[in-house]
DNA sequence: AAGACGAAAGTGGTTGA
DNA sequence: TCAACAACTTTCGTCTT
């Protein structure tokens, strides 16, 4: 949750006015919108807890993040407003303020409206849900209001925030692919995806190698059953915590190739690693851990004989 | 001949002084 | 801010099937 401000930047004054309905922060004595198009924290408009309906405040269809502003604007005041105001001074002020809010945000909506098409272009690539797009466009959406774009690149940051998103949902692409799609390096996009996080106070669980099992198993053609027996390993694998530190990938595409073995569905450690992007030494690396420590030994064995 | 294995040197990122 | 460090990669030679 954002930190809410306590002085005016304009006037210095406290009489901070934050108005909920309208999603806007504004200061009373000089009227200077501080931030709008603010995040609703509150209640999401549908309710499985229970059927009393009393927590359920917001009505009506759901505003969306993937549309460029949420189709709600603002503006500072009209021209019936400013023959209110007294002095010349005041007259002034009012002006400066309509034409920085106009500029602003008018720039912030170019911007959202060029990356928010770049954002479905990427996500449609990677074939993510709706609900993992949606959520990468809030954090987009968040970057952008807090100028955090500034300096990178608005691609880089749209990864950043599909990549985030990727993993709030447990559906996690590597960096690798998120690469291919967007056409930014691995390594930038990992810097934003960092950098967004920490500025936006995202937490963000380390990714669970199981989550990677399906994608790499169907990639490889294979069966169910190795599939299950690779998830398994996993998890004999992290309760004697030979998981962690270690990259995900690596852990999930070796448990895999474990599994291949031994479900007599053998793939070679070439065709494990490309698929998990990970090179056939961290697969023999993790491989040989795994193979040692959980004892695996005699069932690879077993059904080599076959 | 292809795949598996392992050693050695290099890379990018984290951590702690 | 810099050096030490762990994880991972690249490269290459050797062994196994």
């Amino acid at each position: 949750m954002r930190k809410s401000i306590k002085e005016c930047p304009e006037c210095g004054s406290t009489t901070i006015f934050r108005d909920e309905e309208k999603g806007e922060t504004l200061c009373k004595s000089c009227g200077l919108v501080i931030e709008d198009k603010m995040v609703d924290f509150s209640q999401e408009w549908r309710d499985f807890e229970d059927d009393r309906g009393g927590s359920r405040r917001r009505t009506g269809a759901p505003s969306t993040y993937t549309q460029f502003d949420q189709g709600l604007g603002t503006e500072v005041g009209t021209t019936a407003d400013f023959y209110k105001l007294g002095s010349e001074k005041d007259k002034n002020k009012f002006f400066r303020l309509r034409k920085w809010h106009y500029r602003i945000s008018t720039a912030i909506e170019r911007n959202l409206k060029v990356a928010l098409a770049e954002l479905k272009r990427v996500g449609s690539f990677l074939k993510l849900s709706k609900n993992v797009e949606e959520e990468a466009a809030r954090i987009y959406t968040l970057a952008v209001q807090k100028g955090l774009v500034r300096g990178r690149s608005m691609e880089s940051v749209v990864a950043g925030a599909l990549y985030a998103a990727c993993r709030r949902h447990e559906v996690p692409r590597t960096l690798d692919e998120m690469g291919e799609a967007s056409g930014i390096e691995k390594k930038e996009i990992g810097r934003t995806y960092r950098f967004i996080t920490r500025e936006l106070e995202i937490n963000i669980l380390p990714s669970n190698p199981a989550d990677y099992i399906s994608r790499f198993a169907s990639a490889l053609n294979l069966s169910a059953d190795t599939q299950t027996r690779a998830v398994e390993i996993l998890e004999q694998a992290r309760d004697i915590e030979l998981t962690s530190g270690r990259g995900p990938t690596g852990i999930a595409a070796a448990a895999l190739y474990v599994s291949s073995l031994i479900h007599a569905e053998k793939r070679t450690q070439r065709e494990v690693a490309d698929v998990a992007g990970v090179t056939e030494v961290t697969i023999r690396n993790r491989y040989k851990e795994l193979i040692k420590k959980l004892k695996l030994t005699k069932e690879v064995e077993k059904s080599k004989k076959k």
